[in-house]
RNA sequence: UGAGUCAGCCGGAUAAUCGCUGCCUGUGACGAAAAUGAUCAGGGGGAGGAAAGUCCGGGCUCCACAGGGCAGGGUGCCAGCUAACGGCUGGGAGGCGUGAGCCUACGACAAGUGCAGCAGAGAGGAGACCGCCAACUUCGGUUGGUAAGGGUGAAAGGGUGCGGUAAGAGCGCACCGGGCCACUGGUAACAGUUGGUUGCAAGGUAAACUCCACCCGGAGCAAGACCAAAUAGGGUUCCUUAUGGUGUGGCCCACAUCGGAACCGGGUAGGUUGCUUGAGCCUAAGAGCGAUUUUAGGCCUAGACGAAUGAUUAUCACCUCGCAAGAGGGACAGAACCCGGCUUAUGGCUGACUCACACC
């Protein structure tokens, strides 16, 4: 049975792991979210969470955002690559039910783990494509 | 029943599944071993009344410091409580409210300086616009007296009455009020059907400068302490000069680099600590009107760091809607070194009291 615990090693801990990530990501958002993300060699998805003040005055808010976020990641992570993740969020969130956020997340995991995928398009013109297994060998462009 | 005042209490409960965290008990990887304790399992903890604003006051830590003064800031009726306070308790005075009750930076403007729009004649040792009175008069007024009346204003230099007077006026008197000095009560603020004295003389504003009394060193847990990586980098000693040394690598080749080794401090990234046993909480008894305090017994009750304390489901309470089935709802809000307050936000419950109306 896969392990669904979110320890340590699941977080981006230090500073300097998020500056990695600031650096050239790919990309992935909804109307509340966006994701930044990069692959790692840590062996396994790791997860990093950005709540400005500035988008989520309350801090309870800010807490329920970052707990749902992580649950969310916890409950996917075995559908995901081995890649960093950077979430942001965006004006509102804070409206919007738990029910509704957890549905975009889980969404929009699948979503930029196929967007890190060696050769996946960098630039705008974007093609969804299945999801087909570890490391898709050179993958169609565009 | 409605309106209101003052207190106190609560901040849904239980279960299941999947998670996080640090504590305890096992397990004990790596290690020669000890030590440290990786990993896994189990157990039992895990946000608030305001955790918030950061407005005061302390503890704690580092820095500074012989003593005194100036500057700056704060406090401001009295007494008490307290580690301390700008807090609280009790009391006084003034004000608001029919009332239960509530509010008040409430020292000094007779040390000095300043400020006061409009109106008004005059705004501060005042003042004559109308009025009143007297004298003069060309009968239009003029001069003088006058603060009782009118008018202005937020405010006009005690109030009422009598006497008095040309008309008036503390001009005189009585009463009321005020000032001063005693006395009495009270620790004091202050009070008084107390006594004497004073005609009563310069109003307001000090959250205006100022004066008076008292208090205050600075920075803050990102304080501070410890460990400590790099092809980073400093010092001392010794050893070596390139057919060499060092780094990457199992080795050769290769590539890169130019001294190397030992020791010593400083210290970035990072880590550990500070970090939760404390002016602590609960219960009982005693002291006190009370804030508070004494004694005895019991309890250990969150410690994260890109930051845990969660999510989902079910059941039961509660509230709203509905005849019912059922549907919907749960406010304000998240610890960051720790306490004592204040302020602000907010859902509900209970009690005591007040007023109004109705009934008996």
């Amino acid at each position: 049975m896969e392990s669904f615990s979110f320890s340590r090693e699941l977080r981006l801990l230090t500073p300097s792991h998020y500056s990695r990530i600031f650096n050239e990501p790919a990309r992935a958002a909804t109307p509340f979210f966006t994701l930044l993300a990069k692959p790692n060699e840590a062996g396994q998805p790791r997860l990093g969470l950005t709540v400005a003040k500035k988008r989520c005055k309350l801090a309870v808010q800010r807490n329920r955002i970052k707990r749902l976020a992580r649950e969310s990641f916890r409950l996917n992570q075995h559908k995901l690559d081995n890649i960093d993740i950077v979430l942001m969020v965006k004006s509102g969130v804070d409206e919007q039910s738990n029910e509704e956020l957890t549905k975009q997340l889980n969404k929009l995991w699948l979503k930029i783990n196929e967007r890190c995928k060696p050769g996946a398009p960098k630039p705008k013109p974007y093609k969804k494509r299945p999801y087909k297994g570890k490391k898709p060998a050179k993958t169609q462009q565009k």
